[in-house]
DNA sequence: CCTTCATTAGTCAAACTTGACTAGTGCCGG
DNA sequence: CCGGCACTAGTCAAGTTTGACTAATGAAGG
């Protein structure tokens, strides 16, 4: 799954409405250019891509008053919500060693309700825990581990990752059963897109700056 | 960086001589298409996109005994080789939170010495710490923790990954200064491909699988 | 003997990603 | 008062990745 697809159809579903720059802006903010490709390119990429699919609907919009080039809006359509709540899902639900895709899960599970975010990510300690004893049976074979010599590393890496992804994804569900933050339906949701105009406090300026020389 | 290329120079190399097909099953011994993109149509294109660059030499072979059509076979050039070694470097050294870049490292490794391949791992050490710091200034700013909400929780599953794969680096590292498995220059080195003709031992069946109904 | 099916080896179009580039506006220093 | 720079908003070509497809051989089974 392309994890700019789940979110760019988050961002521009919190906001109702939004061009792509406002969508750039949200993913700056999340910080999602530091763990993914979120790069401008992809990201107007997946907005055409997804308008020309059903998955949003674009509308031309006047130049913006500060300067540049006519912007297009984009509205999530309810196809686009249906897949948004299939991808937000997977992402939290499956264990597939990408870790972009679960820090994107994390960052859009408000849009969830409480109790199925939890159910999910029970569902992910499980699809740990089946991983683990799927490679561990593959690469262990008969003959005993040392046959591997230093490969077996890159194994005792990966299961490794697994364990202590597990360890910290047992604290969030503790965390989040024990009240924190507000989920869908618990009322007013934190904001977590910028309001028009409004500037990023995060802003690493990793983009667009002039080479310092 | 791409993994695919680092990948692909460290399996040609390690045969001195070897086509496609050759080249894919070496990945999957390896593990890689489970925790990288190594599909075989980014083999192919890795391999006919570097010998168009130089880094590989491409012999056009008669068609296998074995059936299908002709092979082209690859050799590492001198450019090659040093485009190699500056991935290699690379990959165990810098931290980019992708953690196939690093797997690739670790499988790959033993073509280094055993010092330089310490020397680079400290490095990756202190790189983990200094983007820890970098990312816990940026987000953690005058106004505490906690205004993130939700969002802070994706900061700190990185961190967290961070920190325990710094752990899990230095556990790797006593093991190599330890006497650990054999690099190069200290004689016979572990065989980390497969002969002509041999079997994998590790074949998941994830490739070419016909559908199971 | 003939059909089926796995294995060998690879191609290809469509989709996606990347990094560099464009172009208009306003602001600020000299 | 104007030259350059930063910001807004986005395009584009080149490169990469994906998943499905092709095509030849040989072994196995009926």
């Amino acid at each position: 799954m392309s994890v700019i697809r789940l979110l760019v159809l988050g961002a521009v579903r919190q906001h109702g409405r939004a061009h792509g720059y406002q969508v750039r802006n949200d993913l700056e903010y999340w910080g999602a250019h530091e763990w993914s490709n979120a790069k401008p390119g992809s990201i107007y990429h997946a907005l055409k891509q997804m308008a020309k699919q059903g998955l949003l609907v674009a509308h031309e919009t006047a130049p913006s008053t500060a300067g540049g080039p006519p912007r297009t809006e984009y509205e999530v359509t309810e196809q686009g919500t249906e897949e948004y709540f299939r991808l937000l899902r997977e992402a939290l639900t499956s264990y597939d060693q990408k870790p972009d895709v679960f820090s994107a899960g994390l960052g859009l599970m408000v849009d969830l309700e409480r109790e199925e975010a939890l159910a999910l990510l029970e569902r992910r300690l499980a699809s740990i825990e089946e991983w683990r004893k799927a490679v561990t049976e593959y690469y262990v074979p008969e003959d005993g581990p040392g046959q591997l010599g230093h490969i077996g590393e890159i194994m005792d890496f990966w299961v490794h990752s697994a364990d202590t992804g597990a360890a910290w994804t047992r604290g969030l569900v503790t965390r989040i059963r024990g009240g924190a933050y507000t989920f869908a339906g618990e009322g007013e949701p934190f904001v977590g897109v910028l309001a028009e105009g409004e500037e990023n406090p995060f802003a690493t300026g990793q983009w667009n700056t002039p080479d310092l020389e």
